[in-house]
DNA sequence: TATAATTACTACGACAGGTAAAGTACGACA
DNA sequence: TGTCGTACTTTACCTGTCGTAGTAATTATA
């Protein structure tokens, strides 16, 4: 399981990613996400509506009520130009902090792993 | 510039990594940090003691004085077997997250970067 | 000789992101 | 009527990071 630590960061990353594929919702977020990842990575959704305040108060996403006539009332969000100009920054960095990362990695069976 | 929230939850294992090479102090460390990283990840002097602090009492690092004649007195730092196990897990998840978190990071030209 | 820089820490408080727990609200289905 | 699935919201808390500041000893520089 992947900790909250490690992804830290990047959840509005992850976020802003599946809105650049076109407007969505908390919930079909949420499902999109287990599914791409094979259930690797479950967000919560505390942490999902969270980040949608934060993206939203910073400018990088806009949120508009949906037009269901039934169920719950769903809050779409839109990716916004300097959302966009925010993820591909967060691309180059994300590219930087791996091979930062894996420089104090090892091989697993570098250590006598038998 | 790596922004600590993506890094957040690696610099335990990165210091673990160091310590793997040998037995080192704060200082030292830090430095090595740098160097190895060409100055792209400079960890706080803060963020790496109360690392130790944490390491140390999740058992994962023991501490001792040196020898040091002259010189204000270092606290040497060695890992532990558990501390080897902690960091053989962690490698694994760093695996298991850079594949996931890859799934939402597109190619930087994709999106019109002209 | 003074003082700045480097080495090697320690203490304190603030902040931000993540999270558990709980609750609200609606529709479908048995 | 009750439970399940959808779609959130609120609150309060935890943890890791970091700014700031201070201590203490040695070494470099003016």
């Amino acid at each position: 399981m992947i900790s909250s630590d490690v992804i830290r960061g990047y959840n509005d990353t992850i976020i802003l990613s599946l809105l650049l594929e076109g407007d969505s919702y908390g919930y079909e977020i949420s499902k999109n996400i287990r599914q791409i990842t094979d259930e690797q990575y479950i967000m919560k959704e505390t942490t999902l509506y969270s980040a949608f305040n934060r993206l939203e108060k910073n400018g990088y996403i806009e949120s508009y009520y949906g037009e269901e006539t039934q169920g719950k009332r769903r809050t779409y969000f839109k990716i916004t130009p300097s959302g966009i100009t925010y993820y591909k920054e967060k691309c180059e960095e994300w590219d930087i902090t791996q091979k930062v990362v894996n420089k104090f990695i090892k091989e697993l069976n570098e250590y006598g792993n038998n």
